[in-house]
DNA sequence: ATGCCGGGCGAAGCCCGA
């Protein structure tokens, strides 16, 4: 099965663009983030013609999350766990199908924590706290388990265009990288890298300054996997052409094929 | 380095993103 992760940037705005991605990718699952939208503005019926079910976690105006598959969506928990107070839409999980077994999918959308010396930051470092939390409990049920969304970190110099420039931005400082590293750590797999090593292979290009053209961009969008799941990984590729369309988002889709 | 872009909100200009 194919399962996609895209940052949308306004799933309203990028209508069009959604649609032809449907149509022309496929994904048998799409984990959403950005839908800057509350849950009755969702675009349902223009997505549900094209045969996704649909669960979102929707906001007005910032964040939101969604999950569209073929197949039914079950046992949906809408928001990190960890906080019953944290007002931020960024998480949804639930249970989707393959062809053959069940599989566990999260769509999220990690804070981006910048500035670093405002209260953004360690509103980040404990949504990751939390977000690791979370992830040792579910690798205890030994799931086929797909983690996947706008984790907000480069991982290593070699996924940006120039680490220096990235050197004290909240996506790429030690800290959080440290942070990302304990999540992997438990025991998932970044999809990514687990199938393609070139570096210098970007998810997100700005929309200043022909960062595009230039291809000054970085590696934030991640499909981590339990080790049930990467037992199964086929393919994980990155869709660059979708940057270059006209009212593209400032992300691109990230597609991963599993034997599930 | 920032706000050069782009979206939301709401009807100008600010907030937010990475």
């Amino acid at each position: 099965m194919k399962i996609a992760t895209f940052n949308v940037n306004s799933v309203k705005a990028r209508l069009n663009i959604v649609l032809d991605w449907l149509r022309t990718t496929a994904p048998d699952v799409a984990l959403l983030q950005e839908i800057k939208t509350i849950d009755d503005g969702f675009p349902r019926i223009e997505i549900e013609e094209l045969g996704y079910n649909i669960a979102t976690h929707g906001q007005k105006a910032y964040n939101g999350v969604a999950i569209l598959s073929r197949r039914p969506i079950e046992d949906v928990t809408r928001g990190l766990p960890g906080d019953e107070t944290d007002p931020q839409a960024r998480y949804i999980e639930a249970i989707v199908y393959g062809e053959k077994h069940p599989v566990r999918v999260a769509s999220i959308y990690l804070p981006n924590g910048n500035p670093v010396d405002s209260e953004k930051y360690p509103y980040k470092l404990n949504w990751m706290a939390r977000l690791e939390d979370h992830a040792r409990s579910l690798l205890r049920n030994e799931e086929i388990l797909v983690l996947a969304g706008d984790y907000n970190v480069i991982p290593t110099a070699d996924d940006c265009y120039d680490p220096k420039v990235w050197a004290k931005d909240a996506l790429f400082l030690p800290q959080t990288r440290a942070a990302f590293h304990r999540l992997v750590n438990l025991g998932l797999t970044d999809a990514f890298r687990a199938c393609q090593t070139e570096p210098h292979r970007y998810t997100f290009w700005d929309y200043q300054g022909g960062a595009f053209e230039k291809d000054h961009g970085i590696r934030i969008d991640h499909a981590l996997l339990s080790p049930q799941a990467a037992d199964l990984l086929v393919s994980a590729e990155i869709e660059r052409q979708w940057r270059a369309r006209e009212k593209a988002s400032d992300h691109v889709p990230l597609l991963i094929e599993i034997a599930a």
